[in-house]
DNA sequence: TCCTCTATATGTTGTATGCATATAGCTGTT
DNA sequence: AACAGCTATATGCATACAACATATAGAGGA
């Protein structure tokens, strides 16, 4: 059983598993999907479902960011009429999105050394998790 | 050189290699500290930023993370007089807030499992960062 | 016709960060 | 005694983002 579901002091944001948020994570995630290949927002949803963005997926924060990064110029779209379904904006990664992801990475790599200071002093202080057990 | 820097297409906060903030996660880290010992948040200013904050801690974000976690019930606090210096107030942690450190340790791995995804992905693309030497 | 699925977009709200600033007591210096 | 500097806590403001709800619209099937 999840632990944090013991801690009931979480008031805010319902599900998920709170206290931390998805944030600006989205951003690198889906510039590496694009970078695999280009998509439009819909199957994006869908992709960042599989890669660790547990749960539900929210559009809003999906089509929001691609237009952050547009505007950046991180991505590039167009409109594509498909023959099935309504058309859709099919995006692609440009250079300077590639280079964004190095960027990204260099940070993302950062913070996880400053997740793992967390809990290397956590479980040198309560243990490995046996003091966790339910 | 971190590579953040040759990324100029950060606009919004100016330093500490953004794109990713600070976030919640001062409050486990606190949390961390006090079990550790107690403190007064001047002191655990300090010992933040020797445990993987870089740069400046905000002493905003602190007091305010004091109180916020005080109105939760994880830490107390009563005032200190001091016999040099100000009167300060000494923070002590709760068996509540002993739990939220459980609760937030689960919340942490599984954020590294995301980063570690991401980063996963990454290095399987680019490769272990040969590409990136500045 | 109505419903559902695909697909994109926007409005609102709550909350957090980052920065600046206010306040105040104590200490050492000139 | 005045002043600057350090310790210590607190608050106001602008910005930004997540989360949620909702709007729009085309296509296909019952």
């Amino acid at each position: 059983m999840c632990n944090c579901h013991k801690v009931h002091h979480f008031r805010h944001l319902k599900e998920g598993c709170p206290g931390f948020r998805m944030e600006k994570f989205v951003q690198p995630c889906i510039l590496l999907l694009l970078y695999e290949r280009p998509a439009h927002g819909y199957e994006l949803m869908e992709r960042l479902q599989r890669c660790g963005f547990s749960g539900n997926v929210d559009p809003g924060v999906v089509y929001r960011n691609l237009r952050k990064m547009e505007e950046e110029g991180w991505v590039k779209s167009e409109w594509e009429s498909s023959e099935s379904g309504p058309a859709r904006r099919r995006y692609i990664i440009t250079p300077e999105g590639e280079d964004a992801i190095h960027g990204f990475a260099v940070h993302v790599r950062y913070q996880m050394e400053r997740l793992k200071g967390f809990l290397d002093k956590y479980e040198k202080i309560f243990g490995n998790g046996e003091g966790n057990s339910n």
